[in-house]
DNA sequence: TAAATATACATAAATTTCTTATGCATAAAA
DNA sequence: TTTTATGCATAAGAAATTTATGTATATTTA
């Protein structure tokens, strides 16, 4: 990301839910939506998230689609089904990540 | 660590906030701390902490005593006053990214 | 009492994940 | 017509971690 505000760890873990929540999304789409999710405030610089795609894509969890819109290549990948099981697990690790920092370091926060 | 619960750079977050709070603790003591609040569930590796206390220490965060007890070596960390500065920014930056991660993945999440 | 476990530090090699810097190409806007 | 937006990609380097060791003393267990 371009900013400090990420852990290392989470983009897999937005792609897989971001995926999960909109059916299919080629990769610019992704960078466009989670700046306006975040209202600017997070930025996913390319030289990060096409090897993650690629990755995530090798690991079985995604699958690819091209198609050429306005004579320009899109790649739409979207989840397999053992990546949807996968998103279930990703999301679970995460609130576990984060109730385990409420208990280390803010006994304040919690989750609904 | 040596589960995959924990989003890396986050380290550094809990070294700083269990020291804000316990005053001054040594290496072992952190790992066994982390383990007995997370109920088990995280395992900071030894190949993670002392490298990053020596880091935090080179920048200045932290102050060392050394102490021996029952003839064994312990090293007591404690913050220095611009390490105290940069807990209240860490922390800061952790709630941000746990509120981005909450508009990203979960609409559902909240901070208190 | 010998062997295993707990306590306590440390570092080095390899891996993962990301940033920064490029590169190519087409379409739209200034 | 030059810049910005759209759309992909990779390579070099940095940062944080895992995994694998190494050393040493104290305590527990078989």
């Amino acid at each position: 990301m371009g900013n400090s505000k990420l852990y290392k760890g989470s983009l897999n873990t937005i792609i897989l839910k971001l995926l999960d929540e909109n059916g299919k999304m080629y990769g610019y789409e992704i960078t466009q939506k989670v700046k306006a999710l975040s209202g600017g405030d997070l930025n996913i610089t390319e030289g990060a998230l096409y090897p993650a795609l690629h990755k995530l894509e090798a690991e079985g969890l995604l699958e690819v689609e091209v198609a050429k819109v306005d004579n320009r290549l899109r790649k739409y990948y979207k989840l397999t089904e053992s990546g949807e099981k996968e998103t279930v697990n990703r999301l679970a690790e995460l609130e576990d990540f984060i109730r385990s920092m409420q208990k280390l370091v803010n006994p304040n926060w919690s989750i609904d």
